[in-house]
RNA sequence: GCGCCCUUAGCUCAAUUGGUUAGAGCAACUGACUCUUAAUCAGUAGGUUCUCGGUUCGAUUCCGAGAGGGCGCACCA
C-alpha cells in the first residue's frame, strides 16, 4: 500500500472534514465507560425476551466491527478487548440531525455508546443507543473479514490473509484477529506465572546488561556495537549466564532473569534475532534438583494458560515426573552398537545411515551430537529429561561424580524440541579457566561462534562460587509447544523482519 | 547460506496456448429500506498486474536481473 491517498483514503478524509462542519470532535480526549462489552452482555436477564421491557442502562466503548444500516435504523456491532456487543440505533429515538451523524461512521471507528439493553426478536443483547460519542475516526480501513457462526463454529470471509503484511502491521492483525490477541495474552500469563513461581521459592528478580563488553555463556555469534563516549566496542548478550552466576558469588543465593538474548544468526521458523531467555541459578542445588524446579515449573505454567480463553483447549496435560532416559545407554539402544567406542570411520558411516547431512565436515563430538539428535532427540514426544551427557559436548557443566567421562547436565525435550538446558554449575577457577582458554584459542584460529577469556569472571569465581544449579529455558520455544504452534513469530509481537 | 514456490483493486481471489478494454465477491461511493446479523436490492467508481530490462505485431502470461515474502534443508535456542 502507498502513502498517496486513494480513493478509499479520500472517501474517510472526506467523512472527517464533513465530521468537523457537523461540530463533531473526531478524536476525543476520554470517555466514560462503564462496561465491557462482555460485561454489559451479561447483565440483561434471562427472562429478559424480546418485546417485553428493557434492561439496565450501559456505557460501552470500541471499535466498529460490523454496520448494517437499514434506511431509517442501524446495527452494529462493537468491539473491545473482552468481546462483542451488538448495537441498534433508531432514527425516531436519535432524532435527525444525530442519526445523519452516523453516515459519516465506518468500520474500524472507536466509538462510545450509552443507552439500555434490550432483546432483539432473534435473542441477541443489543444496547438501544440513547447517545453516542465518536472517539477516533479511522481513516484507514482495517481489513475486516465478514464472519457467519454456522452450527456454533465461526467462519471469516475474505480476511487479512498474507503473512507478511500480519507480521509487519501486527496492529491490524491483533485488531481484526482475536485469536493472535489470546496467543499474547497466553504469553503475558505464562511470564507471570514464572515469576511467581520463582518468586515463591524466594527467587531475586534480577537485571543485568544487554551491552557488555564481552560476549558469552553460550556458543553463538554476537551482534556488535560501537559507544562513542568510550570508543570501544559493546556486544549485545547472547546469554544471561555468567553476570547471574556473579551475583551468586556476591550473595544472591537464588537469582533469575527474563529477558532478551540476541544472536547473529539466521531467521526461520524457530528462530529470531531476539528472543525471551528465562535463566535461573540456585545455590547448594545440583542438577538433580533443577529437575524438579523445572518440572514444578513447567506444571504451573501449564496449569495458569490452560485457564486462557480458546488457547487454553490446546494446552497439553503435563504430568510429572517427567520421564529421565541416560544419554550414552539411550544412544547405544537407538543405534544398537556402542557409539562411544566407534572410531570416525565408523561413526561417519553411522551418520550417513541415520541421514545426517556433510558428515566430513563435522568434528567428532559434533557427529556424536548429530547421530543423537537423530535417532532419540527427534524421536521424543512426552516431555523427557535426557541426562548426563558427555564432557566433550558439555564445555561448562561439571564434571558427574563417579564418571568424569560424563557431566552433570541435563536438557528437556518435548515433540522432538529442546525446552530447557541445565547445568551443575562449573565453580572450579582453574577448570574454568583452561575452559575459556581453550574457547579463545578457538576463536583465534577462526571460530565465530568461540568466546573470550573473561577476567572479570574468573576472577569472581576464584572469590569462592557455592556449587549451584542452573536452568535455561527459551521463552518464545516454551509457548510454542504450550500452545502448538510452528513458527516462532506467531508468538512474537514484532518479529524481526527486512524493512519493506 | 542453498533449493523450490509466491507477489494482480483497500481485502480475498480469477484471467484458456502469448491475443481486443485484466474480472468477481467483500470493502468504498450514490439511491431504496424502522429487529438486522456474511443484511438485502439497484447503480457507480476503483489497476504502474512487485521493480527494471529483454523476446514478440502483441506480455499478468515467456526469458534475465533485482526486491519482498512463504516453505524445505543446513546452523543455532
Amino acid at each position: 500500500m502507498t502513502d498517496d491517498l486513494n480513493f478509499v483514503l479520500k472517501a474517510r478524509r472526506e467523512k472527517l472534514e464533513a465530521l468537523k462542519t457537523a461540530g463533531v470532535n473526531p478524536f476525543a480526549y476520554s470517555y466514560a465507560r462503564e462496561h465491557t462489552a462482555a460485561e454489559a452482555v451479561t447483565l440483561l436477564p434471562p427472562s429478559e425476551v424480546h418485546g417485553e421491557g428493557e434492561g439496565p442502562h450501559v456505557a460501552v466503548a470500541g471499535r466498529i466491527v460490523a454496520w448494517r444500516a437499514h434506511g431509517k435504523t442501524v446495527f452494529a456491532h462493537l468491539a473491545d478487548s473482552t468481546g462483542r456487543i451488538q448495537l441498534y440505533f433508531r432514527k425516531d429515538q436519535l432524532g435527525e440531525e444525530k442519526f445523519n451523524v452516523l453516515s459519516h461512521f465506518d468500520l474500524g471507528d472507536i466509538i462510545g455508546v450509552s443507552g439500555p439493553l434490550f432483546r432483539t426478536r432473534t435473542g441477541e443483547t443489543t444496547v438501544r443507543a440513547q447517545s453516542f460519542d465518536l472517539l477516533a475516526k479511522s481513516l484507514r480501513p482495517l481489513p475486516f473479514g465478514k464472519e457467519e457462526i454456522v452450527d456454533g463454529e465461526t467462519i471469516r470471509h475474505s480476511g487479512f490473509a498474507d503473512p507478511e503484511q500480519r507480521y509487519r502491521q501486527r496492529y491490524a492483525d491483533l485488531a481484526v484477529h482475536p485469536e493472535v490477541r489470546s496467543i499474547f495474552q497466553a504469553r503475558s500469563k505464562m511470564i507471570t506465572s514464572i515469576r511467581s513461581f520463582l518468586d515463591g521459592l524466594d527467587y531475586l528478580e534480577v537485571e543485568t546488561p544487554v551491552l557488555q563488553p564481552l560476549y558469552g555463556g553460550a556458543a553463538a555469534r554476537p551482534f556488535e556495537t560501537h559507544h562513542n563516549a568510550l570508543d570501544m566496542p559493546l556486544f549485545l548478550r547472547i546469554a544471561d549466564e555468567l553476570y547471574l552466576k556473579r551475583l551468586v558469588v556476591g550473595g544472591f543465593e537464588r537469582v533469575y532473569e527474563i529477558g532478551h538474548d540476541f544472536r547473529n544468526e539466521g531467521i526461520d521458523r524457530t528462530h529470531n534475532p531476539e528472543f525471551t531467555m528465562l535463566e535461573f541459578y540456585e545455590a547448594y542445588a545440583d542438577y538433580e534438583v533443577m529437575m524438579g524446579r523445572v518440572e514444578k515449573l513447567l506444571v504451573s505454567v501449564a496449569d495458569a494458560l490452560r485457564a486462557v480463553p480458546v488457547i487454553g483447549e490446546k494446552i497439553p496435560l503435563l504430568e510429572p515426573p517427567f520421564k529421565r532416559i541416560e544419554w550414552v545407554p539411550s544412544l547405544n539402544s537407538a543405534a544398537g552398537l556402542d557409539v562411544m567406542a566407534q572410531g570416525e570411520s565408523e561413526l561417519r558411516d553411522l551418520s550417513r545411515r541415520v541421514g545426517v547431512q556433510h558428515p566430513e565436515d563435522l568434528s567428532r563430538p559434533k557427529l556424536i551430537d548429530e547421530i543423537f539428535q537423530a535417532l532419540v532427540e527427534s524421536t521424543i514426544k512426552e516431555p523427557t529429561f535426557v541426562v548426563d551427557y558427555p564432557v566433550e559436548l558439555s564445555p561448562l557443566a561439571k564434571p558427574k561424580r563417579g564418571n568424569p567421562a560424563l557431566t552433570e547436565r541435563f536438557e528437556l525435550f518435548a515433540n522432538g524440541k529442546e525446552m530447557a538446558n541445565a547445568f551443575s554449575e562449573l565453580n572450579d577457577p582453574i577448570d574454568q579457566r583452561a575452559r575459556l582458554e581453550s574457547q579463545a584459542t578457538l576463536k583465534a584460529a577462526g571460530d565465530l561462534e568461540a568466546s573470550g577469556v573473561d577476567e572479570d569472571y574468573l576472577r569472581a569465581m576464584e572469590y569462592g562460587m557455592p556449587p549451584m544449579g542452573g536452568v535455561g529455558i527459551g521463552l518464545d520455544r516454551l509457548l510454542m509447544y504450550l500452545t502448538d504452534t510452528v513458527n516462532i513469530r506467531d508468538v512474537i509481537l514484532f518479529p524481526t523482519m527486512r524493512p519493506e
